[in-house]
DNA sequence: CGGGTCGTTGATACGGATCAAGGCGAGTGG
DNA sequence: CCACTCGCCTTGATCCGTATCAACGACCCG
């Protein structure tokens, strides 16, 4: 699991003149801000393309920068001393990647998968958060749905058995990298067998049998290691014990 | 484990003329309102003393009001169809108690012990929030500092054994209930031991046992069974595999 | 081809759940 | 005042789900 520097993976610098044609602006943050204050931010701003297991920010570190994730999932990890590690949320595009009002970050943020990423600088962005109400509050819902999806999670890691715990991973994953309300799902897993281990709280063995376990019950096929197809979304629902 | 109807349990209902007064007015989120604006909210607000076990906001129900938490603590509570319980989040005195601009709340809101709190309706409050930047700030502040909070908890349950789990919430409770940093701590624990087991992914039984085990390696002493003495943080802060 | 990483599968160990019994304090009614 | 009950906690015996240990397969890259 070494993590390779960000400055290693760096394959792409541009300066962002391309506010407008990015596919964040709509959802993301930045689409709340006016072409002036959206100017003051891109003038710092970088965009990056981060390969899978680099490190942007690691535990305990001050962050310099925010990013948005444009593509790709960045993951968040927290580790204890003796090596134990547990994710703590994922963030798909196009969402608000940082501990705003200057933190040091409590957990890593490493890409999941091949991710890209604008960086800007911390001290214009809380500022402007600060100065530009809607800015504020598009960052306050944003941490207010975190704060119930990590609330989700503890009643998955608290109650839920192992079964229970793939299943409402693999649910949540067809549903940010599959939108809409099909009945059937295919998706590209972003997380290795190690990592869904570290969200779940379980070891990689126990993993790959409940993986084995859901393609004998019909509720999963596997493409390959990584791809998904959930034939019926209500059966998974319910092996999740999801509402 | 039934939970009483508010209406039954206010044994206090006094107009807020107090807000000077107030406890909460200093640290709480009423702390950055001007007089005119503490007055907008005061009109319509209530304080209220909420008996334990008392439920004010039920789990998919959209509360009408919000509440400020002026003494006691009150427990966040996720229920399964099947019964099973995940407690996932407390909330101490002075913090603010709600989910900001109107959604159900995913959980269920409960006093854990015999809690004051203060309580108002969600529109003007929200309208305010909208209106007073440095109230969304501090609403934003604690969001944040709750999702650190259970960001953290996430650690506990996936990857701590149940000594250190029980360590862990220990600790917790201990620096919420005796802050100051003494190497000595002591508190009334505001959690039956369903509770505990509740909030740590554990049965009854084991919560027990860890309580015995801790108490025989001399990490704490139980003056009877909810008032909790530790001698020596530090030893309590390794047992629970704490920075 | 050999070596490395990642995932799967099997055998066994162990921590915490479950089942069962009993202790203790508070409230109640005789 | 005591006997009784009820809720809450503790302790012991046993069971089971997941961790651990070990071997092996699939794939990639040198």
């Amino acid at each position: 699991m070494g993590s390779t520097s960000v400055e290693q993976s760096v394959s792409e610098i541009a300066t962002p003149s391309g506010c407008n044609a990015c596919e964040a602006r709509g959802e993301g943050i930045c689409g709340v801000l006016s072409p002036q204050q959206l100017a003051r931010l891109a003038k710092h701003s970088k965009r990056r393309t981060i390969a899978a297991g680099c490190e942007l920010v690691s535990q305990g570190e001050e962050a310099a920068t925010y990013s948005n994730v444009l593509s790709g999932v960045l993951k968040l990890a927290k580790t204890m001393a003796d090596g134990r590690q547990q994710i703590v949320g994922l963030q798909f595009a196009p969402s608000f990647a940082g501990r705003p009002y200057s933190h040091r970050s409590a957990y890593a943020v490493e890409a999941a998968s091949e991710t890209r990423i604008c960086t800007f600088p911390r001290q214009p962005m809380d500022l402007l958060a600060l100065e530009v109400p809607e800015l504020g509050h598009r960052l306050h819902e944003q941490a207010l749905s975190e704060l119930d999806e990590a609330r989700e999670w503890m009643l998955t890691l608290g109650r839920k058995d192992a079964l229970e715990k793939i299943s409402t991973l693999l649910l949540y994953m067809a549903r940010r990298l599959d939108p809409g309300d099909h009945d059937k799902k295919c998706f590209e897993l972003s997380l290795s067998r190690q990592e869904i281990g570290d969200y779940l709280g379980l070891t990689i063995e126990t993993v790959s049998r409940q993986f084995t376990r859901l393609r004998k019950l019909r509720a999963i096929e596997l493409e390959n290691l990584r791809l998904v197809r959930v034939p019926n979304v209500g059966r998974l629902a319910s092996l999740a014990s999801v509402d």
